[in-house]
DNA sequence: ATACAATATTAACACTGTAAAGTTATATAA
DNA sequence: TTATATAACTTTACAGTGTTAATATTGTAT
């Protein structure tokens, strides 16, 4: 048979193409000045098509982001850990991070600013990948305070100032570009320095 | 004369009456979600009318966030600050911006989020109130510099680190309500005094 | 009362997201 | 090979959007 198989691949493939035509136009215009019917042009169908994929724009900006927090998921996972110095993989792992977000700016933002506008769920369910996402960062911490790096703190919390801290930078250097930031770097590399420091404390 | 000044007063009445809705729609019903048409139901004008007072909706939000940012100023400018212990007034101004961030979210995320991507300037240009309120960081940092509390180091950076860390706990907290933070004030709370603590170091 | 300016409205344009109905192509069964 | 069913896609339509231009209304000054 296989004429099945080839119709859901050739299914699939236009999942991914509308996917990826609304992921380019949501960074490049901003999610609200991207219509249904410019994603539809872009891929050369008519803009109910989109329809038959998606439950509407909102669930569309959902699986773009699925996506993006996947490749922040991989990122993340390819740093390779040193077991003897997990604050350095911390350090590194906040960078990496920011830089993330630095990198897709408007990724970024649609993810974990304009997403929670549009659709309740926060995408960090149990079994989701943001939920995955956090967890790496909850492994690092765990790591930390029980090497005793850290003050005994509760795993969660430290993992959560940790979050802030990072998620704070990240967006304040996208949304005010203009605002006179120290030299870039340095405030990353402080943001991150000061708040390990704090949680030695 | 003075049916000149009446006049003027009058407009100024419907201006602030237009800010009013707008603030109070916005609020609730997000920015995106809600038409010129809508505001001016809520105030029995056509809608038109509110381009005789606002160039379009973005200056319209903008005047919104102008007034937020007041908002701001004024709450935490009636703070009293102890001269003696400039690292608590720290710590009071923190908390006292994260939970005006958390009293009213919506123009929080108006403010330091979406109006970003609509008005290019970044409302902290030289004069502006947003300039002031970060001005007011500016000199409780250095207060607590000069007394030799934090390490040595810029003012500048370790404003913007101060910044971040709150503008992010704040964020998220807004953004994930859901989420299984640990109990809110203790996470407001430990940012905050994390991030002073790893100033000292 | 009349002319003038300020203020508000109506009508219109080119868009938007999306539901419903209609169309076409393909795969299976007769 | 032809009929039927189904999946994929398009057309049409609706109610709503921000905004402009032209028009109407109002209140004031002469």
């Amino acid at each position: 048979m296989g004429t099945k198989e080839r119709r859901a691949r050739e299914k699939e493939q236009l999942r991914r193409q509308i996917l990826v035509a609304a992921r380019e136009l949501f960074v490049n215009e901003g999610y609200e000045n991207v219509s249904m019917r410019k994603i539809a042009n872009k891929i050369e169908y008519s803009p109910t098509t989109i329809y038959l994929y998606f439950k509407d724009k909102a669930d569309l900006l959902d699986s773009v982001c699925q996506e993006t927090l996947l490749n922040l998921l991989n990122t993340l996972e390819q740093l390779k850990r040193d077991k003897r110095d997990p604050l350095e993989t911390l350090r590194k792992s906040g960078r990496t991070y920011v830089e993330f977000g630095l990198k897709y700016p408007q990724d970024y933002k649609l993810t974990f600013v304009i997403r929670p506008q549009f659709q309740k769920g926060l995408g960090l369910e149990e079994g989701s990948v943001g939920e995955t996402v956090f967890n790496y960062l909850r492994e690092m911490v765990s790591e930390c305070i029980q090497q005793k790096k850290f003050c005994q703190m509760d795993v969660e919390t430290t993992g959560q100032v940790l979050w802030s801290a990072v998620h704070g930078v990240t967006l304040l250097l996208i949304d005010f570009p203009d605002f006179p930031w120290t030299e870039k770097d340095t405030l990353i590399d402080t943001v991150i320095h000061t708040t390990i420091e704090g949680l030695k404390a």
